[in-house]
DNA sequence: AGCATCGTTGTTATAACATATCAATGCCCA
DNA sequence: TGGGCATTGATATGTTATAACAACGATGCT
């Protein structure tokens, strides 16, 4: 929850032990991390950024792994479901999850430069929201939590 | 940011002080309210729910106010600008502001199947998102905040 | 092995959301 | 009164997402 991504990091290590997370869950669960889905993860937490479906389709299809976009959007759909991406609704495009297993409620803070997004925890049932929530007798069953701004890197160079 | 909407009101009433607040923050900030932009503020307000563009757009067209996605869409940005409405990201979809003018940090509950929305204040600095923006040296520049579910009034009726 | 089942993939088509561009109009004010 | 600028009208296109159905393939059962 610290945000790290947006630091120096070890990339390569940390797209492995990633990946291993990944298969370790979908064994577990039964669920089948095919050669398409195992790809388009990979290619998520390749950048630490945001992608559009379409942008992971032209990955995919660069490697021949289908052309149409139900290929990219059948492959999200199963990773996000899966809790191994997960959506950006501000920007309408995917993110790998860098700790995926526990079921957990994300916040993102995304560069509207460079578009790389960092994941944090949120509690939505502790928030204001959550407080608002429960007055209103509302029943929360999904939270979107993004902040946009820009990241150390894109202050520095003045983007 | 008690999020009274989900309950009984007087409807008229409220969008009555609703458009007197708008027609006053534009008439301060020499911010021009055409028919267009009031026309579709008022289709907003009227519900108390999230309409897409084109939804906006055939209640426009319907009234002979134009036919075009531009003239929804500009009308639209005009009033998020100004602070009269807000886009619900997860539904990709606009919602009338039921407290325009004060520079606010709105957060939602949106019901998943009315489409319902209520309005409620978040104070992004301080939320355990806020500190790992600190952390990271992230700036935030604007944040969005939305819970989905099921309103009281749809949960009754086992929605 | 034969075969039914069900999840996955391939493919076509289309729906839904959004913007670029340029011409025409209308308002303000020097 | 005419120059500048915001707004509107209109055409076209770009971007994001899904419906529908056929074909393939792994699994499990007898």
């Amino acid at each position: 929850m610290s945000a790290i991504e947006f630091r120096d990091h070890d990339h390569a290590a940390c797209m492995r032990s990633t990946m291993q997370a990944a298969e370790a869950q979908c064994a577990a669960r039964g669920l089948r991390l095919t050669p398409v889905r195992r790809r388009a993860l990979e290619i998520l937490l390749a950048e630490h950024r945001a992608l559009g479906a379409y942008d992971l389709l032209a990955h995919l299809s660069a490697e021949g792994l289908g052309a149409q976009p139900p290929v990219a959007y059948r492959a999200l759909d199963f990773l996000v479901k899966a809790g191994l991406a997960h959506k950006i609704e501000a920007l309408n495009a995917y993110v790998g999850c860098v700790h995926p297993g526990e079921d957990h409620a994300p916040a993102f803070l995304i560069c509207r430069s460079c578009r790389s997004v960092a994941e944090a925890e949120t509690s939505p049932t502790k928030s204001r929201l959550g407080d608002a929530a429960r007055a209103a007798g509302f029943r929360i069953e999904r939270s979107v939590v993004e902040a946009e701004g820009l990241c150390p890197a894109c202050q520095e160079t003045g983007a």
